[in-house]
DNA sequence: GCATTAACGAGACGATCCGTCTCAGTATGA
DNA sequence: TCATACTGAGACGGATCGTCTCGTTAATGC
């Protein structure tokens, strides 16, 4: 079914190659001083090579992220059952990782990506944004199921509370949250009893 | 006390030139797009007037927040004495205001300048974000010795959600929230029987 | 009025990086 | 062996960078 290649096969060392060579340079200068010709000339190969794959500096940071060069700290939601624990270990563990300088580069290399164009935001988060996004809905849902949340809670409300606070105090440069769990009490509404800890 | 100046006086006209150029040039190409020539070239001045009064694109795209050339949403909370409504008043009128295509398109300029340094990501910080954050954040302490949130409440919580949520949609490349006050009503504990509407 | 001072608009300048292109070399399948 | 497609290397014109130098202009101080 699938047509063989005829000629010579795209060259796997290479593309690593350009992938590692993309996240060290961002972890060194920044997203935006990254430039093609610094990457071909650190990952040892041509330009040609690297504008025959990708057609934009943002798809190759998005390719990186896809293969696990960089790694952005939102991957993984735990589910033991008790939403809140789940989710202030999921907040605290990230809180944490932004802490981190290369994750703090990589998330804001990310933010200059998807800033770009609103087709480059687009491809970007499709493959990277909606996958921890809907990581967390499938949480958020698991745990309404099992009556750990109102049955009208708007889940969308939030999973975007949830990222959307960490994002902000990276973007904005403001220094880590003193609590970071402290938001998931608010929105489970620990008022009335919910509270653990 | 202060020093006469000795020579011929900045240009205020310049500077208001630059400013309205540069807003309207990020409105129709996009920030990225935008060079320091062709602002140089609409506001009808030399490049060095430019070099010498900022030091970098994003910050003339900063000055031209600071001074309303270019409008962000987030500017005034009200208060009617109803933080509740007042919130939701807020937050609906900033996902509104996202839906205008030059706004996110400022939003992302706002962004990506912030992703060029820990350095620039400072200065934008306190003279933009910390602003906006300060005012909501007066905003919620009104509130709160009025009896409208609980003592204890993490005030810095509510208000990285209420500005996180939002900035998270439009730089994660989402469309807007169906129900955007509804942030609110989970953060100030609609619960038990604080919900209206 | 006249010297002094500093910002002004204009644009030349070398440098960097863009994206395209060519080239000889190499690894695969037919 | 031949055709094919990818390889690293780098030349190329173009865009933009940030610096620099002009002659000009609008202030202050004598």
């Amino acid at each position: 079914m699938t047509q063989l290649p005829r000629g010579r096969p795209r060259s796997e060392a290479t593309r690593l190659a350009v992938l590692t060579a993309t996240a060290e340079l961002i972890a060194e200068t920044g997203y935006d001083r990254v430039t093609i010709e610094a990457i071909a000339a650190r990952a040892g190969c041509g330009k040609q090579t690297i504008y025959r794959w990708w057609s934009s500096k943002s798809l190759i940071v998005a390719d990186a992220v896809i293969d696990g060069h960089l790694r952005l700290p939102e991957h993984g939601v735990p589910d033991t059952g008790d939403l809140g624990a789940d989710l202030r270990d999921w907040v605290t563990e990230a809180a944490a990782s932004v802490r981190i300088p290369e994750h703090r580069a990589l998330i804001r290399a990310l933010a200059a990506a998807a800033s770009e164009t609103e087709a480059e935001s687009l491809r970007l988060s499709e493959h990277l944004t909606a996958p921890h996004y809907g990581a967390l809905m499938r949480r958020l849902r698991a745990g309404q199921a099992r009556g750990q949340l109102s049955p009208e809670a708007n889940l969308d409300a939030i999973a975007d509370a949830l990222l959307g606070s960490t994002l902000f105090r990276v973007l904005a440069g403001f220094p880590p949250a003193a609590h970071p769990s402290a938001i998931v009490d608010l929105l489970l509404g620990a008022g009335p009893g919910g509270r653990s800890g």
